[in-house]
DNA sequence: GCTGGCACTCGACTGTAGCGAGTGCCAGCA
DNA sequence: TGCTGGCACTCGCTACAGTCGAGTGCCAGC
């Protein structure tokens, strides 16, 4: 059963009028505030087809209709044209953005750009070290069994992790340990350094064995295994910019989602090049975001993508201007990192 | 006009009943509940007097009664022990915190079970670079022009910074500035270095001068001026725990003033030594907060304070409690410090 | 100085009624 | 066939009146 034209019309017209009141829209004053061209009797005509396929809902027998997940859906891939950026958001994130003097401070900037100007959660996340490779490792030593570990991503990230060694090594061993990590891995992606490091053991001198062991060890925790992701978040009071009214009355499981790093990670963490990702409602594999939409996308140097990032908020969000932002911003914070 | 010893038996059986139920608390309910060995009407002329001292007060002409900021406050300073912990919570505390690897790990651990115990915002100031020592400063050739700075304190904490160069310096210059730069501010607390800065670039030799120059643009303001502080945050999702009854209605100016690092610092940055901090209600010199208490203290290796953690939470809370699991939390850390 | 008793207050809850936005359906018209 | 105007109906929302009861303040008496 087809949707002809001015069933789209309609279903377009609820959603942006629900978007901007946040209140179920009726067939009369749909036909006010739209050139529709006929009178609210097919409206409601269209409307009752709307409904038997799922796009809406009334809330109650004698309300209006409010979109269904399905019906943003809808909306989303075939009703709306991104909106273009005003010149006043595009200087907006400009100046947000130049100035900032470290990864750190991109990535800060960036998330709380995002929740200012989608007035929404913004989320960030750190260039994947998945994503990176080795530019540089040092070795400081701290005390003769302690080094500290220092490790320069090409994405500018640095990590850095204490290590504890089984015995005492001198100063020159140190500089040999540095010299041949650096031979090995410097320039090498971090996925594909596993092999490598392992290589490394295999292949030290017998005097340096046992020190490259814990290194390598703690090499491989660090850059490979343990929280190698690291995400910025901002605009939580956004949350409550709709009164308690999204979100069916509790904010709870959204805040408490939110403190889940992994699970911020599954929300923007997961991207293909170049691509827009817009999870409404139901969509979301998370249970606790069942109420809530997430527009993400990745961003990095010119094609590549090294992270991603995107906002959070109720499913009832204006998705056009949204979705518009975030590829912005996606865009610049990427020519930055370009530049680096 | 002084209250009597019975009068305090009662602002303290009204804060408990208070805490506990979350409703208004009379006369009736008091001497069932407490054993006051005083009538229900005897009670009710102590209460008016607490009232007249504005240590409680009616939300309604016939409801009960509830503290008062003021209450509270009397409360936390003369009715309340501070509770032991229950050996469940101490190893709670233990196993939460052993296997810490890493500051970072330390920081985000703690801060967690903090939330986790007290059921509140936990806040957790990373170590005050303003309080440690260099421990060590590294320099990393990027390119020609470019260095990475890695400055390694002795509280663990590690900074990093781009530095871009004037003009490009050979591998030998770098090493004679890291050397310099060593020698000149290792050992040295952070709020100390400026004028060793300063002392720096003057004494350096010609062909290291326009270098050092921009290094200690860079110094300066990475290790002293700019957001040296950081903070990590947890539990925001225990906010929504009461309903929106605490906080007089709305989450809004709560989590605003959490994603503020600056409020943040002045929440729990400004200790003095082993002193437990409850601000309550009103005593917030921040607007946002005025619904709401903070416990705090400072925390380090033995008797130093580095930096500061606490927790945030509606003024109806659990002082006492609170209080206990903070300061056991706090020495914790403190111990664990100690131990690197 | 404590107590029991008593009149009073006032918020919470219940039930009723009217309003009005919005609907579904239907007959009529192009 | 498809659109329209009309009409009866639903039902949430608001206002209002009435009741209930927890809690109070006050007072006389022990």
């Amino acid at each position: 059963m087809g949707l002809d034209d001015r069933k789209l019309a309609v279903l377009r017209a609820i959603v942006e009028d629900y978007v901007a009141t946040q209140e179920p829209v009726g067939s009369k004053a749909l036909v006010e505030r739209h050139r529709l061209g006929v009178s609210p009797a097919t409206v409601r005509n269209d409307m009752a087809v709307l409904e038997d396929e799922g796009y809406i809902r009334q809330p109650h027998t004698s309300a209006g209709r409010v979109p269904t997940d399905r019906g943003y859906r809808l909306f989303v891939d075939r009703l709306s044209r991104v909106k273009p950026l005003s010149p006043a958001e595009r200087r907006a994130i400009e100046r947000f953005l130049i100035g900032a003097v470290d990864l750190d401070d991109v990535v800060h900037r960036t998330v709380r750009l995002l929740a200012q100007l989608t007035r929404q959660v913004a989320v960030v996340q750190y260039p994947s070290l998945a994503r990176s490779s080795v530019r540089h490792l040092e070795l400081v030593p701290i005390s003769t069994t302690r080094l500290m570990l220092v490790m320069i991503a090409d994405t500018g990230r640095v990590e850095q992790r204490l290590v504890e060694l089984p015995a005492p090594v001198p100063a020159d061993d140190v500089t040999d340990l540095r010299r041949l990590v650096n031979e090995k891995l410097g320039g090498q992606r971090l996925s594909d350094t596993p092999p490598l490091v392992q290589a490394l053991v295999e292949e030290s001198a017998s005097h340096l064995r046992p020190a490259m062991t814990t290194l390598a060890t703690v090499l491989l925790e660090t850059l490979v295994e343990r929280h190698e992701e690291r995400i910025a978040l901002a605009g939580t009071a956004n949350l409550t910019r709709g009164g308690i009214l999204d979100f069916q009355g509790s904010l709870r499981p959204v805040l408490e989602a939110l403190e889940e790093e992994v699970v911020l990670l599954k929300l923007i963490g997961e991207v293909e090049p170049s691509t827009m990702r817009v999870r409404i409602g139901d969509e979301n594999e998370i249970d606790n975001l069942r109420a809530a939409s997430v527009v993400s996308t990745g961003y990095g140097p010119g094609a590549t993508i090294v992270g991603g990032l995107g906002v959070l908020g109720p499913t009832r969000m204006d998705y056009p201007g949204t979705i518009a932002t975030v590829r912005a911003v996606a865009r610049y914070v990427g020519d930055l990192l370009a530049q680096n």
